[in-house]
DNA sequence: TGTACATCAGTGAACGCGCGTTCACTGATGTAC
DNA sequence: TGTACATCAGTGAACGCGCGTTCACTGATGTAC
């Protein structure tokens, strides 16, 4: 049995495991209670072999964070393309894809708060980790790809897509941060994920209304 | 001279002197980086003279946010109250009211993101406090209270206030959340504020919107 | 196939540090008489 | 007005602790010949 030999002195994937055990340390002590002494402590390994794969303990963060953005664009995505299309209809195609994206971010920030967390209320030094950056500007470029292709489709006012993005970004933000700190009398997940969709079919019908007002 | 004498032994109003050290404190070194031996340094005294006035470290960060709550609900009343009403057209008068409380509140958290980051990020044992918790409380019933003001007056649909509360609530703190990590490419404060007006505004549109459909 | 050796990935001791909290204390203040 | 004394609001030493990081090291691995 593969579990009862002593571990190999090579672990073979520590620097995943390290990852992970941070993860699972910041969910149950939060991210100020993130130490690199018992991440490694979790992992099984001295308090120093981290070194051997992270430069110091803000980079272990920063890495952490550049995945937690990949898998919010993932979340975003798998969530915008279980929409059903309606060939005949892609105005309100391009709209509900838009919004279920936005129910996507909600779901991912509430399902893995621990990453969330660390992605947005760790030390601002991870602004300046090139990857965390990155990760970031590309799962924003996703929301506003929804953005265009509903003007594209008519279904939002022509122009700067970046307004709409970012009014998208903050409800959706709003929402995930509230019911992540218990603030929202909703019952987890089922209520927060039908509340997110209310909040974004109320944005959207206000950020849309310019287009039959006049 | 007042302020060549030896400081008295007495200091006479040290709590309070420690709380305005601690919001300065946080504000340079994030809520992560707040050390009771660090405030009690800034405020001149012993490391224990805290010890008089609180607790302990908690009950410190909790009698922050409470107060942190308490400026909060002052400005968005402050806010609303400069709207200048129409005696003519009182439902646009109580929405704009309620639109201005939620520029109020975005207002008060890029002004002092340090108290906005006590009340919202530290750690959740201050939802325990009695004090801080009320005083949160007392915020949202103030938002809730506008949005009355407007159900009363037929510019927002009748029924429960308090999903319509929650949303713009999520809006309005999703805004300031973003606004104060950085993340909304806006000068800040005029940028930010009119951003928050956008916000608000689309929002409202959308939730009113039931009033008109059909 | 065997072996020498470079490289990799871990270990364990030690460093200096600052923390929260407790303890016994002392100087300042205010009040009863 | 003066004084004894309780109370209040500080001080300074000490506690045990865990942290991030560095150092010299060693066991495991893989490759050239």
């Amino acid at each position: 049995m593969d579990t009862l030999k002593p571990r190999a002195y090579h672990h073979g994937n520590l620097k995943q495991a390290l990852l992970d055990a941070s993860l699972e340390l910041i969910r149950t002590s939060g991210p100020g209670g993130f130490t690199l002494r018992e991440v490694a402590r979790m992992a099984g390994v001295s308090h120093n072999a981290p070194y051997r794969h992270f430069h110091d303990k803000e980079e272990l963060l920063a890495e952490l964070a550049a995945e937690g953005f990949r898998r919010l664009t993932a979340a975003m995505v798998t969530a915008a393309d279980s929409v059903t299309v309606k060939p005949d209809d892609p105005a309100t195609s391009a709209m509900n894809r838009f919004r279920s994206s936005g129910r996507g971010y909600v779901e991912f920030a509430i399902t893995h708060p621990q990453h969330f967390a660390v992605m947005f209320e760790a030390s601002p030094k991870c602004l300046g980790y090139p990857q965390s950056h990155q990760e970031g500007e590309r799962a924003f470029s996703t929301l506003v790809g929804y953005v265009e292709a509903c003007q594209g489709h008519g279904a939002l006012p022509p122009g700067d897509p970046l307004p709409f993005a970012l009014l998208a970004w903050s409800m959706v933000h709003g929402v995930a941060k509230l019911a992540i700190s218990g603030r929202l009398p909703l019952q987890a997940p089922e209520g927060v994920l039908d509340f997110a969709d209310a909040a974004t079919a109320a944005l959207t019908k206000g950020i849309a209304s310019a287009l039959t007002e006049r």
